[in-house]
DNA sequence: AATGAATGAGCGTTCATTCAT
DNA sequence: GATGAATGAACGCTCATTCAT
């Protein structure tokens, strides 16, 4: 029988609670921001225990990355396995990308953080490898789904446009708009206080203006995806502290 | 008659030499990698020259996002002042963002490196107020079109859905489509050769859907676009590498 | 059992070598003769290894400070606790700020020297205060044994004359004596060749033209000076090289 | 007709005004207070033309000790002509000293803080020489009286007490009380509110002490002492502003 | 496995001095 | 003589990483 010492659970658990706090750090100060000094001093640990874990700076933060993008593989999948016509898988996929910026904002920020800064020369291969695999996974799971609208005749999308180019739209839509939230107050400023609807809008009059069905004059999607929240992401939306 | 002596010459010269190394230092290695001593080096002067001119590393920084927001600015007032239907000038917005990213790639990148990292806290409220200014300007443009849209009947926005929304929608997806071009080469390995034309489309099915007029079925906004290229931009444009 | 390893001996050991090298560089260059990376050089140490045990170099020259102003207070305590009367004891004191100055003349020096330089605006106002109070338990000291005099009848201070008057005077002498000695070798040049009992004589008369019991003519203070080196400083005194 | 061209005159003057302007620098910064940048910039001249004047910073501090010294010896030179009694010459001597102080605290200060620091490294033996020969002209000045004193049979020195011994004497306790009062509020604080009356009496019961003729007791010294300031220093005592 | 002292390359910045104009 | 741009050595300090204990 192996059971786990408390020693043994200790050295696991701590792994949690560096990834944890250095998030916390890269958030605050950018890649600076991460201190191995004081990363190990607010943890209570000695720098080198640091090292056991992690062999250098730049894989703590390549670990912030992957658990962060596995995180939101996640949530898509459960998304996509949602028993539905495409349409509203589609709109289930909306659902857990906005969930996880929304339950996860500084997951969402520091992978922007750390994306735009030059981490990645002194990486191998391998891990590279290993969090595109990931953004591709969501990536496949969305394709997927454009497909079957295609296939069900739902969409027809125009010469030269192909299901990636819709998925690459959606993308960039949901990408650029939880970036500008994030990184400035500027949609505040615009006078936008309710911004994530106003998103969901968008993707949605996207969709209509390339005539998926149904349409969103024909079905209240808004309720549609209330309906996805309680039978897929119930327990997330449970921590939701902002109004839907 | 004053002319500019060859020696001062060299010196306003200088800090454009500055400003353009500087940028492809933070280009190839984000903040870190612009290090005063190897600018100064690769310049060819010492590194007391460089103070001469910035009195310290994040008044540079601070130059190329001024210099890349005003350069952005200008080229979306020339767009704006085009005189056309408001979807036309909607469009000649988005090919001057278009022409933006691609003729200066560099400053894109680096604009996004630098609102990322955080040099925020070592700069002084007003320099950020003014390059925030820079951007509401930008996005003031965008919306004084979209309001023109409303008010000449070319669009209703559903209840709820605000002229600033629709705004965000446009900001949200270029800036997410251009974000995920540069950041990555995912959108290659999606199978995506032309981005550009596909983020066009993906804009206008937008508008399409809120139901703007004309339609794209109505018109060919590809053939408009080139004439504003034409109109608007023909020197931008001649300097555009890749097929449009 | 709790032993101190050699190593930790070493690192303990290494704080008073860093003083102690600290001293010599100040003496001979002033503030600027300290040189955090000759410093930790010369100590056979990286630079890295001085900040493990002060943090900025102004933490050094206080510490020289705190160190100096230490030592003399309890060489001043020592001689003013000997059982004797007032003027004996106030010869006594006479006899510690001569033993210190000849003893630890770096000390000497670079108090004068760190007190000149204006490190103070660096510094935080408690350890001004730490560095005052040790001046002025020295002052207090001498006050004390002045009012003991006047107390006992021993002196009679003329109208508008304080103890705290004479005190400053007893402090001005030798304050600037052993200064003019230190700071250049005009003394020699006057022809003085043994400018400690001349200064010893020049207090003396001084107390005796306040008129203070037993005058100098009354009593051997030469003598009286050598018991009290043999019964108060005894150690100190074998160290001493010169002749007395 | 050799007139001073209005250019040459400037020039002259700059001199004086980076003098001036030096000693307040080195005043409230010490040696690094000085800085060549801001001295030309507040002269209103550029970095170069202070180096037609100063061949280096040195050159400039040494310039003001000179200033300094030159200063005083001249004081002390009218002090000594003074036709009168030894002990009142010696008393006129006194008064020039302290005025000196009280005139030009900030000369005294600096003089200080140059002499602290090590500059004398970098300086020609020569200057050195001439530092030192206006130091020697003042003991000289004060060693003649004291001989003059003995010679007239005023006082008579104790076996093993040279003359120079009593100079020494007198100046240790100028250069001690004048140090004090400029480095630190240590006076005040001991509660004397007027140090230089303190100063005086010390002095005269130094040479009370050595039986110097007149003694205090039997002649007003006070008044002696406004009178030496009526007849050699009436203009100076003019400028004076605390009371006497 | 954990420690934390030691390292040392590297940082941004200053400033006395030089010298072509 | 005056300028001020250019210089570059030197500064105090940081911090990711190593390694003996």
């Amino acid at each position: 029988m192996s059971t786990i010492s408390p020693k043994k659970q200790e050295i696991i658990d701590r792994e949690s609670r560096i990834l944890e706090l250095a998030r916390q750090m890269v958030l605050s100060g950018g890649y600076h921001g991460l201190g191995l000094d004081s990363l190990a001093t607010e943890l209570g640990v000695s720098r080198g225990t640091i090292y056991n874990h992690f062999k250098c700076k730049e894989e703590i933060i390549l670990a912030l990355l992957v658990e962060t993008m596995g995180k939101r593989r996640d949530m898509f999948q459960r998304a996509a396995s949602y028993r539905e016509i495409p349409r509203v898988r589609l709109a289930a996929i909306g659902v857990a990308a906005e969930l996880f910026v929304r339950l996860y904002p500084d997951h969402f920020r520091v992978e922007q953080i750390v994306k735009s800064d030059s981490i990645w020369d002194k990486t191998t291969e391998e891990r590279r490898a290993l969090v595109k695999g990931c953004q591709m996974q969501c990536v496949g799971i969305v394709a997927g789904i454009v497909r079957d609208g295609v296939a069900q005749g739902h969409v027809t999308l125009p010469e030269g446009t192909s299901c990636e180019s819709l998925v690459f739209g959606l993308w960039s839509m949901t990408e650029g708009a939880y970036s500008i939230i994030a990184t400035s107050d500027a949609v505040a400023e615009l006078g936008i206080h309710e911004p994530f609807p106003a998103i969901r809008t968008n993707i949605h009059r996207m969709l209509d203006g390339f005539g998926w069905l149904p349409l969103s004059s024909e079905m209240d999607f808004a309720a549609a995806m209330e309906k996805i929240v309680e039978d897929v992401f119930a327990k997330e939306f449970a921590r939701l502290k902002q109004p839907w």
